[in-house]
DNA sequence: TTACAATTGTGTACTTAATACACTATGATA
DNA sequence: TATCATAGTGTATTAAGTACACAATTGTAA
């Protein structure tokens, strides 16, 4: 809490509108072909790429926030979402002052303070997204993981960081519900795994331990027409995936 | 983003001083004679206790304020300190608006909008703790974990959520050099886990994982003078403990 | 039609970590 | 000097992680 002082000074700040910003950064995780991508969006004038993301509303809760952003740019309204840090060093708000006093009447124009953002990853299924651009962006699309552009202000910085974040999440949670089709192959979540990881994992130590966790189904019939030797489908025991998304997986203690 | 229409609209509200209030609340941890405390404050008039907090002052940077704030409640200044999420639903602003409101003459308050505070938890050492009441207060005192009073607004959720944030800590960092004195037995040391963790862990088994970590040297001496069987003492080693804390443990994939 | 390449399914030996428990050693106290 | 509480060390068993090998299936090229 402030002593008297300082909330008649922190008041007086909120007067001349030295006003806070909350606003949303969502780096949108999406799987195709084997690689990992990201929902990315790009300027008319310029070269560099950013996040979706967008101011929190007045009376609005910072995870509905999250969801409408991503339900403009994406069209999915049932998105899997974790917060993972919040980015608001004061370097971050000249960046944006300057932006938005270019786009508004000096009149209108209240955007004088700090800027912080909230960070989400989201994941979702790729064929279900249906990219829109925002009013400022010509672009609307995904880049591969292992491909990414230079992108504005400190959302390189931001994306790191939640790929760190799911990476984490990983080690005592399951992934895959929300980035997999209904069925799926073994070596195709297997691929999965590797492309959030970055590196190449054991085909068979991979379908034993996947396989205890306990959240698949095998289902009776392989996969047909392939060009090699037919393998099963799989899809997620959707209540112990449940089950484990709450609990986590053993842990360390 | 907005469009220029939403970009207005947010605008006004700004001015009309609808504003976003950042603030921090700090669960700060310390560790005595076995039991794991948190740091709380008293107003004289409630009965029910708070964490330490403040706002974030004007062109202050995040992770400042919350070394601010611990500076002030406890004296210390080289705190570990673990930003580990945001609470900022609309309803937590309503109680907030009215609590400032009775402070302030109408005139200089500009308090009417949106709270959002991000949790932070702080990792101590006891001893070097004064807790120091702050304007509001009475009192400013350890309580222990296991028997923690009613808090006020939804101070029980956030320090709900720093420990469990905690205890995901413990399965891929080190803890305790924060928390204990510089030379300790394994004994005390296993007490620390046991209190964060809310079980009891076997001795032998303890001893043995600690260990393989390598962050621990022992010293040559034992501790003498006990009661009991002279237990040898160690402290952490700070070059590996700081690699752990980057690198973290092992971890599942 | 047959050999081959690519891919999938399954199995096994080896190493490391986790768990459960037992014995010995020390130092104050009765 | 016997006893109690606590500390240090060890060992057997089980589970998990790692590193491999081999057989089965299917389209394609010879």
């Amino acid at each position: 809490m402030l002593s008297k002082q300082q909330l008649i000074e922190y008041s007086e700040d909120a007067r001349k509108n030295y006003v806070n910003h909350i606003s949303i950064d969502c780096v949108v995780f999406g799987f195709h072909e084997g690689q990992m991508k990201v929902l990315l969006l790009k300027t008319h004038d310029e070269e560099k790429w950013y996040l979706p993301g967008g101011f929190v509303l007045k009376e609005e809760p910072i995870d509905n926030a999250a969801v409408r952003i991503l339900q403009e740019r994406t069209g999915l309204d049932k998105i899997f979402l974790q917060q993972f840090r919040v980015f608001g060093d004061p370097d971050r708000s000249k960046v944006h002052n300057d932006m938005y006093a270019d786009m508004l009447p000096k009149e209108q124009n209240w955007f004088s303070g700090r800027f912080i953002s909230i960070g989400y990853y989201a994941l979702v299924d790729f064929f279900g997204v249906i990219p829109h651009p925002d009013q400022f962006s010509e672009l609307c699309a995904w880049r591969d993981l292992d491909d990414m552009p230079e992108m504005q202000l400190d959302h390189e910085n931001i994306y790191k960081s939640a790929l760190d974040a799911l990476r984490l999440q990983l080690n005592y949670q399951p992934i895959g519900y929300n980035l997999m089709p209904r069925e799926f192959t073994m070596p195709e979540l297997q691929k999965l795994y590797e492309a959030i990881l970055g590196k190449k994992l054991d085909r068979r130590n991979f379908q034993r331990r996947i396989l205890a966790f306990g959240i698949l189904n095998r289902s009776e019939e392989p996969r047909k027409g392939g060009a090699h030797k037919a393998p099963y489908l799989y899809s997620f025991d959707i209540e112990n995936y449940q089950h484990a998304l709450t609990e986590g997986f053993k842990g360390g203690w």
